[in-house]
DNA sequence: TCAAAAGTGTTATCCTTACACCCATGT
DNA sequence: ACATGGGTGTAAGGATAACACTTTTGA
């Protein structure tokens, strides 16, 4: 239907799509908020909640988006941040080339987690299922050694194919700076840089859809993660890693939490966010000395163990340093 | 032109401008390429490399950046990143409604300086023309304590105005952070939170243009460094909020420097982007003892003082750190 | 000779990391 | 009793910041 004004559109005119990853946590588990398959038009692929920005109805970028999402999933979005704008034709191009071309934006969100909140229309699923490779909460995960690292080297021995461009580092060198190696670890922030990394290579659903070269070297062995509708699964990558950044140095973490939390609920999350096992003596103390928190006077109990202590959020963080965010320790177990 | 369609088209189509900031340093002096007066449409204010994003003719937005920049000032490009997409209408919105709605996406580019690389349509400008108060290489500049606070806290004092929307943070939280106080420092990265504040002050002559209530308060004084064309300012406090955070972790200033280089000269060079002086001794430590750097064996004279080592950078380094960039130590004078 | 930049050495301090250990509750 | 999480203390090691000082050139 909208191909009809491609011969008389001025040729700058483009359509342009906003994409929320929306996240939350749900028992230590980040989730991503998905729309119903009835909304997902050309696949059956689950869906980030999507729609095009209409100039004439929403005045900034940001509200069209949160229209969306309201209408879709009956979400009344807080905090949200623009992550990218996706424009490759390269992309996607299953259908002929007349289709109008697409340019996506993708928005992270992040909301507090409720149960009851999705009247209608979504539905939560771990960000893990996505990014099985991602959660190294119980250490390396299998589909690490056993599925990617093999599948990787053989394609970093692989010549260049004709049509790749130039690249200022070789595969082997980008491997190695994706899924670390002996020297250099996890870089549990290259979330994107993974994703894409095994888009080239071949191993994504989504790349066999875009008709990538590298993917039909795969054809009988199954493909890495649940895929996801259009380039829903990269804007979702770009989000992870968007939100492992900027927990270290801006208080985002708070937009997850209850109003009161213990630090062992705070540190859950961190770790779920991170994919990662932190230090807990360590944390407590970085997180209570960097003043990010402050105890409500209040206990818990039913911990599990000894009773904890409440603690709420202190916005006067946000005004005594310039980058108030969780310092992270690792830790072996 | 353009504005014919509007009743036509699919409510959904809009234009897409790309808009480079340019940076380069000649004589520890940040740069900003801009386009010459006659390329410039609507006013005669600086303006950025710009055009608008053809799908047709342009694979991908990059490309299409690039080659508006080529045609433009006649440079090829080398490191390019995206910054940021605009889509207020609120912003330059001081002709009839009617017009064809422009979202702008901004890209920063970093290129070696040579004084006869741009051949046609391109000049030179020091980013701090257009960013006075962000020059603090010789301690707190003059405009920030005669201009920007005075008016800025007269600002804060004033009631919110009916429109403006609810914020989390007050005009005097906002105020703190983005430029300061006794307690907190001067974060040399909040460039955009500067702009975007004194923007809404009405401060700038951008805020005029576009019929900002807060900027009639200010009639009768001058507004604040050089305005630009479009949101082109705005672009470019995103440009270089982006630079200085990323130095810090990515190894991008080698793409400002010569091939070959001297520690002082590499320092200058992060001076000028930071607009901060960096501690001598220790700026050289860290730069050697991370591995960024190695000596070329050569030495250079004519210094004004003892011959200087020369250096490349190391490119190893990006495979041994997560985060390769230069460790910032600041310091009096 | 002297200014200017190149370069080395040392120390105090802070932050991070790791380890050891005790506390209070529910089952 | 003991598992589980809550919570404190402390010490080693590394990174940073600050200071003092020597070296080598060009003007």
């Amino acid at each position: 239907m909208q191909g009809n004004f491609s011969n008389i559109l001025p040729s700058g005119m483009v359509e342009i799509g906003l994409n929320a990853a929306i996240a939350s946590i749900a028992d230590d588990q980040p989730q991503i908020l998905i729309v119903k398959p009835e909304e997902t038009r050309t696949d059956n692929w689950e869906a980030l909640p999507f729609g095009p920005f209409t100039p004439r109805t929403h005045r900034t970028l940001e509200i069209g988006l949160r229209s969306w999402v309201k209408e879709q999933t009956d979400i009344n979005l807080g905090y949200v941040e623009q992550l990218y704008t996706f424009g490759d034709r390269g992309r996607h191009a299953q259908q002929d080339e007349i289709e109008p071309h697409i340019v996506s934006i993708g928005y992270l969100a992040l909301t507090k987690w409720d149960k009851d909140q999705v009247k209608h229309g979504g539905r939560w699923q771990n960000w893990y299922k996505f990014f099985p490779w991602e959660d190294w909460r119980d250490g390396s995960p299998e589909i690490v050694g056993l599925e990617i690292m093999p599948r990787l080297e053989e394609w970093a021995m692989r010549p260049q194919t004709a049509g790749s461009p130039a690249r200022p580092l070789s595969k082997n060198e980008r491997l190695k700076i994706c899924f670390g190696d002996g020297q250099v670890g996890w870089d549990e922030e290259k979330v994107l840089e993974r994703y894409e990394l095994l888009y080239e290579a071949g191993l994504l659903a989504e790349a066999k859809r875009d008709r990538r070269p590298s993917a039909e070297t795969w054809t009988d062995l199954p493909a890495l993660g649940r895929p996801m509708h259009h380039d829903h699964r990269r804007i979702v990558a770009t989000a992870m890693g968007r939100l492992r950044g900027k927990i270290k140095y801006r208080p985002v973490i708070f937009e997850l939490m209850a109003e009161k939390f213990t630090l062992y609920e705070m540190q859950k999350t961190v770790e779920g966010i991170m994919g990662a096992h932190l230090h807990k003596q360590n944390f407590r103390r970085l997180v209570e000395s960097a003043g990010l928190v402050e105890p409500t006077g209040e206990v818990r109990t039913h911990t599990g163990g000894r009773p904890a202590k409440l603690f709420r959020f202190r916005r006067e963080a946000m005004l005594e340093r310039p980058a108030p965010g969780v310092r992270i320790s690792r830790s072996a177990g």
